[in-house]
DNA sequence: GAAACACTACGGTCTTGGCCGAAGTATTCG
DNA sequence: CGAATACTTCGGCCAAGACCGTAGTGTTTC
């Protein structure tokens, strides 16, 4: 009975900025050293040592000694998934300004979420998969088609890692769009797909992507994507109508 | 870039043990009014009115006021899903002992997970549904076989839910079982159907569920559960290996 | 072996925020 | 209308913990 207890030990551990921005630094799977993650998180290296240390007892951070340094990463998708799940609640919590987002326009096109794709290109990719029935996915789940299973062949995904009979296409909500992408090994799998063929690369020091030129008509061709590759703040889409947050329920 | 500050915003609301109490009283989707809470909490009606103003501004939870009293509940089932993700990297931090649990016996065996069933019994079904071809499950996703559909219409869960072409059956991580269970609406028809049939029953302020005479028949016949009922501590499962939080991993 | 580097341990300062007593505002009941 | 109930606001107390300066330990480089 006592859940709320340890909830609160890891959440805690969470909800101090410094540490809550070295693991934002680290959501994408990368490992970095105790130095970057000081320099990221604001804070003098001896304060993050400490943080560190915290966050490796309590499990959220692996660790790896290599000579001098010491290389930190996610200690599981656990602790990636907690750390999607704060951004999602933290979206449509306070029902404030959503478009006051400027800094992060890159971010919001397209970003890395773990090993797998996330923003607007990431949900168009989705949209667009399950409007050609390749896929269907909502927030609870997803699930690969016949159809799918051929496109994806075809596209040279590999799906040799599906073999079995697992599902592993699910979906992951979007902080950003507020709508599903796809996660999972599918999901993986097409990341590593468009890295590999320099559709997309990393932006350094950042969760970012960055489309390329070969990426436009690479994600074009394959996917009939199109607008969504603007960047600049072709923001069509309605901000959805601010639920507001003292909802009335009957009770 | 600023997704760390707001993470450790809503991090650190969790991260308090009185409001963590409150937020695990309501995992399972009841609505407590501000006393109760307070007494949950084990705060002052005062205090628990303050932690009670800052979770429902921050959009954690959702308020209702009938007459002179206030009604809370989650806000949405992302936070549900926050505090579940919480327990379960709660659990498998800390390499520590997993077996100190004694007191929390009743919801290791059976609980709600905010709209579905958790603990021993629900791992059971969902393994006996895999078994079975029902379903597929595993951690990142499920899906209803056609074999399953026609069990479930059988079995009476009203799948009209699940008209169209919805996914609806999710995987859920039990965080003491640290094996996945059904979530989702097919989840959420199943504790509907056992709670209908008086298969198990709430306990008084708490998440635990009983299973009922009924109830041990109802399982054994329709899923063919019998291990998994008995609630005295057979815990014949190997606490798995403790898995070093300090892994080497190649880098 | 000395110097530079990466990280950790300790100690003291200072802010944040949780806590409750007392008092104040709605709502219901007799 | 007054008393009881449910909740909120205010103010002061207090402890937890984040922060950095200083001083270490272990590792690499020259």
């Amino acid at each position: 009975m006592d859940t709320g207890p340890k909830i609160a030990q890891v959440a805690a551990l969470i909800g101090d900025p410094a540490r809550a921005n070295m693991l934002s630094a680290l959501m994408d799977g990368r490992t970095l050293t105790a130095s970057e993650l000081a320099y990221v998180s604001g804070v003098a290296p001896q304060t993050a040592s400490g943080h560190l240390a915290k966050l490796s007892d309590a499990g959220l951070l692996a660790l790896a000694r290599q000579g001098r340094r010491r290389y930190f990463r996610l200690a599981s998708p656990h602790v990636a998934r907690v750390l999607e799940g704060l951004m999602v609640v933290a979206q449509d919590g306070p029902a404030r300004q959503r478009n006051l987002w400027r800094g992060g326009e890159t971010l919001r096109h397209a970003r890395t979420c773990y090993d797998h794709m996330a923003g607007r290109i990431a949900v168009a990719i989705a949209d667009r998969l399950v409007q050609q029935s390749f896929i269907l996915l909502d927030e609870d789940g997803g699930q690969l088609t016949d159809a799918g299973r051929s496109f994806f062949d075809e596209f040279g995904v590999d799906l040799r890692l599906a073999s079995k009979r697992r599902v592993f296409c699910r979906p992951c909500l979007d902080w950003s769009e507020r709508r599903p992408h796809l996660a999972g090994a599918l999901g993986a799998a097409i990341l590593h797909h468009a890295l590999e063929h320099d559709w997309v690369e990393h932006v350094r020091d950042s969760r970012a992507l960055v489309v390329t030129p070969a990426g436009v008509s690479g994600l074009a061709t394959t996917f009939g994507i199109e607008g969504a590759l603007s960047r600049d703040g072709s923001e069509g889409q309605v901000a959805s109508l601010s639920r507001g947050r003292v909802a009335v329920f009957s009770g």
